[in-house]
DNA sequence: TCTGGGGTCCTAGGACCC
DNA sequence: TCTGGGGTCCTAGGACCC
């Protein structure tokens, strides 16, 4: 028998938004569920989920709604009902941490980091998934590894309602061949540029000399990647609870809008939003972002650091300076509007640099 | 195919200071 | 005329994730 020892569980709901949505509509089970904007596949929106049923077609995350209404003309289009999910997100990670011995660390609606020491990862992850299901009716899969980074590759292999192992064991066998693509934290741009130096595989990846690395992404990413590569990197589970950094919105307009009137009052307006959102908090807003899309998909962004001491006024005063910004007479798709705010126990609370998160 | 909305973090380059 | 070396701050933008 094995000694107890700490694992990383990586738990991640199966097509949580279609999943929910099929809980209170149970009629809709088996049949191709797309979730999305505000359901009406006419409008300018993308789809948030997709059930299996609808991923069969081709359909998933991120595609044009048109396009997914176009793939499966009788799915079922639902719109985005938020609160609906993070209610059932709260019951998922209630359960989580009710666990013996588990820290938590959520990583969004559906997913979430647990820490745990034992001698069987498989059994606590089947008791974990049997707890999820007996409070919520929601499945899931779940990832175990002796790293963040491998537990989280580790889920996909899971899919659906399963259980996956992955460790600096079996890392090279089961990862080593795969495109770097497929490794969490490099996407199409960085694949790309890593295929330009020669390095395809995760397996090339992590044998790649460290200074070709740092000499095309920077000393931190180069780093970074390489470490990806190798499956290493953090091992503890965090449950710190998170600090937002800031707080945007963002409007996409059905049709593009032009009138320079038009575009300060749909900027005021998402201005008025962000500083209401954030008045409940009770550190200063530090900085200001804007962000305009010239259609059809030129994205620009302003940012401005703003002084802790600014008051309402002043720093609608700022975000007017931003707006001036914008180019006159060119058609406008989608304005953002993003407010920073300082950072508890940051040395320069007060002086926080702004950093463009857009 | 034609691309939402909410986030995070990193890098480059100019301004400015000593 | 040709002009160092290092540091910080700020702005713009890139890339990625769910």
């Amino acid at each position: 028998m094995s000694a107890a020892r700490p694992w990383v569980l990586h738990v991640d709901l199966d097509q949580f938004i279609a999943a929910v949505e099929v809980l209170r509509n149970p009629e809709l089970a088996g049949r191709p569920v797309i979730v999305g904007g505000r359901g009406d596949p006419t409008e300018r929106a993308v789809v948030s989920t997709a059930s299996y049923e609808a991923r069969r077609f081709g359909v998933g995350s991120g595609m044009p709604l048109r396009i997914a209404a176009r793939k499966i003309p009788d799915a079922v289009i639902l719109p985005v009902d938020a609160p609906a999910y993070l209610a059932a997100s709260d019951e998922v990670m209630t359960t989580l941490r009710a666990q013996p011995g588990a820290v938590v660390q959520v990583l969004g609606w559906d997913e979430a980091f647990v820490g745990v020491k034992t001698e069987d990862p498989e059994g606590y992850a089947r008791r974990l998934q049997q707890a999820v299901l007996e409070r919520t009716r929601l499945h899931c899969s779940i990832g175990i590894g002796d790293t963040l980074v491998r537990a989280k590759i580790a889920t996909g292999f899971g899919k659906p309602r399963g259980v996956f192992r992955l460790t600096a064991e079996n890392w090279r066998e089961v990862m080593g061949d795969r495109p770097t693509k497929e490794l969490w934290g490099v996407g199409s741009k960085v694949s790309k540029r890593l295929a330009l130096l020669g390095i395809h595989t995760v397996a090339e990846l992590a044998a790649a000399e460290p200074a070709l690395l740092t000499g095309e992404f920077g000393p931190k990413m180069g780093l970074w990647y390489r470490q990806l590569g190798r499956g290493d990197g953090a091992t503890v589970v965090d449950d710190t609870p998170w600090v937002p950094r800031g707080h945007s919105k963002e409007t996409t307009f059905q049709a593009d809008i032009v009138d320079p009137s038009e575009v300060e009052r749909a900027a005021r307006a998402l201005l008025d939003q962000v500083l209401d959102e954030v008045a409940t908090d009770d550190r200063p807003v530090v900085g200001l972002g804007l962000k305009v899309r010239y259609a059809p998909f030129v994205t620009k962004t302003f940012t401005k650091k703003i002084p802790a001491t600014a008051d309402r006024d002043a720093v609608i005063e700022r975000a007017l300076e931003l707006v001036a910004k914008i180019e006159p007479g060119r058609p406008i798709r989608l304005l953002g509007v993003r407010a920073e705010m300082a950072m508890p126990g940051d040395a320069r609370e007060g002086h926080t640099p702004t950093r463009s998160g857009w």
